[in-house]
DNA sequence: GTTATTGGTTTCAATATGCAACCAAATGAC
DNA sequence: GTCATTTGGTTGCATATTGAAACCAATAAC
């Protein structure tokens, strides 16, 4: 069983979802987890409907992991979480995260 | 390091403190932690300042573990979470999460 | 036709977890 | 005042999870 807020690779994976990736590679260089890690845990997100896999190529051996809408769904959490951490984990001087959409361009909105 | 978003338990913790909870006891009983993991999250915690820990006997070998502002600001991640966990988690027929602020009885706004 | 890439699986050592036993200080019951 | 209980841990150990690396079959690129 997935702890979905509870597990340290989910929301790395959930959030490179969230920025467009799709592909096993993607996800593996962009956050750094194992190759059997990664397995596992697209399996798991698959299975709880966050991520559909999908054959991107005729015989199949390419596949694309994209969110559904349970999973686009937990946008919320994922932006609260990224605007806490620049306010209270950010040096001084960092660049701050601008969070937009990129079908439209127009900035997400701040929470409460 | 503590990894305050992929953790198993330190999200529980969280919530018990949201809800109320400060002594050692109250988090133990209420998330089903062991004591050891329960010692070594809130001292992890403390030291994020995320919880201060206050000693509230004189002679002292009882403590309360309060909220920062730092801790407190992490309230809408957590609601975040709970709505999204109603959201798609819950059974019909389930009884719904009522958020509402202790002090002035007014309920939580919903997130978009 | 050969080589590189993709999306894994397997193996194994290191780390983290979970349970139970233990403990000292302080409190509560009487 | 003393005996039992509660609190807030620590320690030891067995088990589960992780992380790194090696390996692999199928496909795509050239």
């Amino acid at each position: 069983m997935l702890n979905i807020f509870g597990d340290r690779w989910t929301w790395l994976i959930m959030r490179e979802a969230f920025y467009g990736a799709t592909r096993f590679g993607e996800f593996e260089r962009n956050t750094g987890i194992a190759k059997n890690l990664l397995a596992d845990r697209l399996a798991l997100l698959t299975e709880e409907g966050l991520l559909a896999k999908y054959n991107i190529s005729d015989q199949g051996t390419r596949y694309a992991y994209q969110l559904t809408p349970k999973g686009a769904s937990l946008h919320t959490v994922l932006i609260a979480m990224v605007q806490w951490s620049q306010a209270h984990l950010y040096d001084a001087g960092d660049p701050p995260i601008d969070i937009v959409d990129r079908q439209s361009g127009t900035p997400v909105e701040t929470l409460a």
